[in-house]
DNA sequence: AGATTGCTA
DNA sequence: AAATTTAGCAATCTA
């Protein structure tokens, strides 16, 4: 039998070394990861090196030790655990139990003397011992069987103290570490020590004397000194303290070594922490990836023909896609469940089943899908046009946890607890290893999918309710979902001719101005390298340097500008970004997304990733097409309508953040500007520069408290207005300053967002809507500033997105109730885009607002502007 | 895969 | 003592 080895922890000491020795890290659900994640390398690290038969992890157990007995103050004047740090206990001692290592800690006792008795104990019997701490206390326990790692700098960076360490570093002996403490005390446990003694003196005088106790028979022989009086004075203190700082090897402890065998993690429930944790490196690489959760059974059919026998009132489905790009790809197969029969079917047998087509249009027969948009965007390229969702897991998910990232079911049912589903990765392997497996396989996994909705579906209602949150899914997402369907499916018309010509006209242009630049260097290079670019401005040609970023200099457009009058060839190169911006990403990119089976581009509109409930837009992103610049604006021209003699239609809001902001904080100044119907950047700029009448505000004084405007509503600061408006920090700050002297309730209502969102841990906006913020009561500065300027944000963000969420739904219902033939297209974060015949304009132009503008009332009027063109140019 | 850059509301 | 304005997507380069 080898020899028997015991890892003694010291699980308090370990944490907060973790946790101080990491940034404040946290995973996707928000929680603080820095402790834990040191731990469990610490534990990976220290278990593979050393390979321990028995294995413990001692705690300190209550506030009151024996050692307050005989002083009160003993660890006295501690700062309290940081909230970050307490949080992750839980969770330590969750891994510590996944690990199978014992567990333990005494009432009056602390770590410290658990594992002195215990390596006492052990070193009896002939086990070799060591124990792990950051705390250097511990090396007193250091003898010929024990040895003593304490954690230097890192967590992973041990310091191994044996008695020869100990006696090569300090020339003590182990037990003279506990007569040095005595003499030179401990700050961070409140033991005093002896005034004016630190590590050199207390080393000196024990190598002389060998303890406290002989120091002091010997004390009056030594020469009168400082040194002297302090040691006589204080000679009661000097042996409270060795007595403190002394570890009891003879703690009453209610377990024995023979309970503390180690044998290797439970790899499963380990697994189980680290997915929680969001530990995904450590899953990756950890040797035991293979072992798959163990899953419940599941009966399923692997049908050639769904029946009518099959089609149920109510059922979970799903239609299994070769990927997220729906309307592209393949689809593979359905499978649909009542929580009773499972069936699964291949894609070939769907298309011309009559009966079953007819119960995915029938509006009464109930689905719960995950993803119902993907879902009714892929039958409707099947000829099928899908009805009756009634549950979709995807966008329940998405308002209960808007942090979690990913649509994957297996990503999603786990948030909820629920694991007999794979991950798509499991199953199909990703980038270039991905391929689809046997078809009984498949036929698993997507069966697996539509029973997790199905099991799932009651306790996300019942969560959504619990929250006041049923509504906003039910009335607000699901129906937008359906519509966002459509418009995607729908598609705009793109002219490619018009596109190629521009991008024929860039490139010539691109040619022309290359030449020039590398004239100008002097050598070719690159000038889409920004690390090629900057050798050639800083290092060549020696401009100033005014910013570097982590690789190197900065070579960004705001930086460029402050350069024009250094060098001629600055404004070429931001003239050449410009254009080779426009070539790669709107003419080829936009190309290269042309259907061209319709000549139209399908956006997949995300609305399940932003936090703050926004939509985003991919594939292209039409959310970000040029307007701003003349030359970019032109690449509208190439958005058309489907239709000969069709318009494109497009109705904006009109300052709804501002107006969103006048509403929730209810700052009378502000709500009377707009209820007047006043301009609010001129309101705003008589009130930041004290005018008394809007005819003195200049277009400068406009644009600045424009400027002013928009940093109110992120959350500024005077460093980032300052360089918004390229002015000094200090004008900056008096901007601010004005600004809210004048509108008192909008710092109240900054106040009342944070403070709300460190109380309830989330801030919510008018429909409801909720953005957690963990890091609010950080103390990282950087995530708390971050957390408070969001929790002012994402009410006032999100507030806007539900309104034109709601107007989009209301805006549905009136086209169809008119009975007219326009057809919503895009969606533009504050504006829609519609295209219509002509004959539709008037008629529009009339309901386009009234809905828009009356999607919520808000105590401050919303307004709505509109125009319309041949183009999407045009409408402007 | 991450960093840099630049486009939108 | 240091960083400093919200929410996104995509192209390109570099390691």
């Amino acid at each position: 039998m080898t020899k028997q080895k015991l890892l003694l922890l010291d699980g308090n000491s370990l944490a907060y070394r973790a946790f101080f020795a990491l940034p404040l890290l946290t995973n996707d659900s928000g929680i603080h990861t820095n402790a834990t994640y040191g731990f469990t390398t610490m534990l990976q690290k220290i278990i593979g090196e050393e390979n321990p038969t028995q294995m413990l992890v001692a705690f300190d157990a209550g506030k009151t030790t024996f050692r307050h007995e005989s002083f009160g103050e003993y660890k006295g004047g501690r700062q309290k655990t940081p909230p970050e740090l307490s949080e992750q206990f839980p969770y330590i001692r969750k891994l510590i139990d996944a690990y199978n290592i014992k567990r333990y800690e005494l009432e009056m006792y602390e770590a410290d003397d658990i594992i002195g008795t215990l390596a006492k104990q052990a070193a009896g019997q002939g086990i070799e011992v060591i124990v792990v701490s950051g705390d250097k206390d511990l090396t007193q326990l250091a003898t010929e069987d024990v040895t003593v790692y304490i954690t230097r700098k890192g967590i992973t960076d041990i310091e191994k103290y044996t008695p020869a360490h100990i006696e090569e570093k300090y020339g003590l002996t182990p037990e003279q570490i506990i007569d040095m403490k005595g003499l030179m005390g401990d700050q961070s446990d409140n033991i005093p020590g002896v005034p004016g003694v630190g590590e050199k003196t207390a080393i000196k005088l024990l190598k002389e004397h060998g303890t406290i106790e002989k120091l002091y028979e010997a004390m009056d022989s030594l020469k009168a000194s400082k040194m002297k009086e302090k040691l006589v004075d204080n000679e009661e203190m000097a042996h409270l303290s060795k007595k403190l700082a002394t570890i009891h090897t003879d703690a009453p402890l209610t377990i024995s070594l023979d309970d503390l065998a180690y044998a290797g993690p439970d790899e499963e429930a380990l697994l189980n922490v680290w997915q929680e944790l969001g530990f995904k490196s450590l899953i990756e690489k950890s040797d035991f990836e293979a072992v798959e959760t163990e899953q419940a059974e599941l009966v399923f059919e692997n049908v050639q023909a769904i029946t009518g026998d099959m089609l149920k009132e109510t059922m979970a489905i799903h239609l299994e896609l070769e990927n997220e790009h729906y309307h592209s790809c393949n689809a593979l197969g359905l499978a649909l469940s009542d929580g009773e029969r499972t069936v699964y079917t291949a894609i070939d047998n769907v298309v011309d089943n009559a009966d079953l087509k007819a119960w995915l249009q029938d509006e009464t027969k109930k689905k719960y899908i995950v993803d119902s948009k993907a879902t009714q965007a892929m039958l409707h390229r099947l000829g099928i046009e899908l009805k009756g969702v009634e549950f979709d897991l995807l966008l329940a998910s998405y308002i209960l946890k808007p942090s979690i990232s990913g649509d994957d079911v297996a990503t999603l049912a786990k948030e909820f607890g629920y694991q007999d589903v794979q991950s798509n990765e499991a199953i199909y392997g990703k980038g270039a290893k991905w391929f689809v497996p046997g078809a009984d396989h498949v036929a698993e996994h997507v069966s697996r999918k539509a029973v997790a909705v199905w099991n799932l579906q009651p306790l996300l209602e019942q969560k959504l309710k619990e929250n006041e949150q049923f509504e906003l899914y039910k009335e607000l997402e699901l129906p937008l979902a359906h519509i966002l369907g459509k418009m995607e499916s729908e598609g705009i018309t793109v002219n490619i001719d018009t596109l190629r010509q521009m991008g024929d006209d860039l490139k010539a242009k691109l040619e022309v101005m290359e030449a020039t630049i590398y004239e100008l260097a002097g050598e070719k290079f690159n000038i889409n390298s920004p690390k090629q670019l900057g050798v050639i401005l800083f290092d060549k040609l020696g401009l100033p340097v005014i910013k570097k970023t982590k690789t190197g200099y900065s070579t960004a457009a705001d930086v460029l500008e402050k350069l024009q009058s250094e060098h001629d060839i600055v404004k070429h190169i931001l003239e050449y970004r410009t254009l080779a911006k426009l070539q790669s990403t709107y003419i080829e990119g936009l190309i290269k997304e042309v259907h061209k089976e319709d000549l139209k581009v399908h956006t997949r509109f995300q609305q399940a990733l932003t936090s703050t409930g926004r939509l985003s837009s991919t594939n292209p992103n039409l959310q970000n097409i040029p307007i701003r610049l003349e030359e970019g604006r032109k690449i509208r021209k190439a958005f058309v309508p489907s239709k000969k003699d069709w318009i494109l239609f497009a109705a904006d809001y009109s300052q709804i953040e501002l107006r969103v902001l006048a509403h929730m904080c209810g700052d009378d100044a502000l709500v009377e500007a707009f209820q007047q119907g006043m301009d609010i950047h001129t309101r705003t700029a008589m009130d930041v520069f004290n005018l008394e009448n809007p005819d003195e505000v200049t277009s400068l004084m406009r644009r600045t408290a424009k400027a002013v405007n928009f940093g109110i509503v992120y959350g500024i600061s005077d460093y980032g207005l300052s360089q918004s408006l390229d002015i000094t920090r200090k004008e900056a700050a008096i901007f601010i300053e004005n600004y809210l002297q004048s509108f008192p309730g909008v710092k109240n209502y900054m106040d009342t967002s944070i403070e709300e969102a460190k109380k309830a841990g989330f801030v919510t906006t008018i429909l409801n809507r909720r953005r957690y913020l963990p890091d609010i009561t950080s103390s990282n500065f950087n995530l708390r500033s971050f957390a408070e300027r969001t929790a002012m944000n994402t009410p006032i963000q999100g507030s806007a997105a539900d309104i034109i969420k709601k107007a989009m739904i209301d805006m549905n219902a009136r086209l169809e109730h008119e009975g007219l033939q326009t057809k919503l297209l895009l969606q533009v974060h504050d504006e829609l885009i519609f295209e219509a015949p002509k004959e539709e304009i008037e008629i529009l132009e009339r309901i386009v607002p009234e809905v828009m503008e009356n999607a919520i009332k808000l105590s401050v009027p919303l307004k709505v502007e509109f125009s319309y063109g041949a183009t999407w140019y045009d409408a402007k």
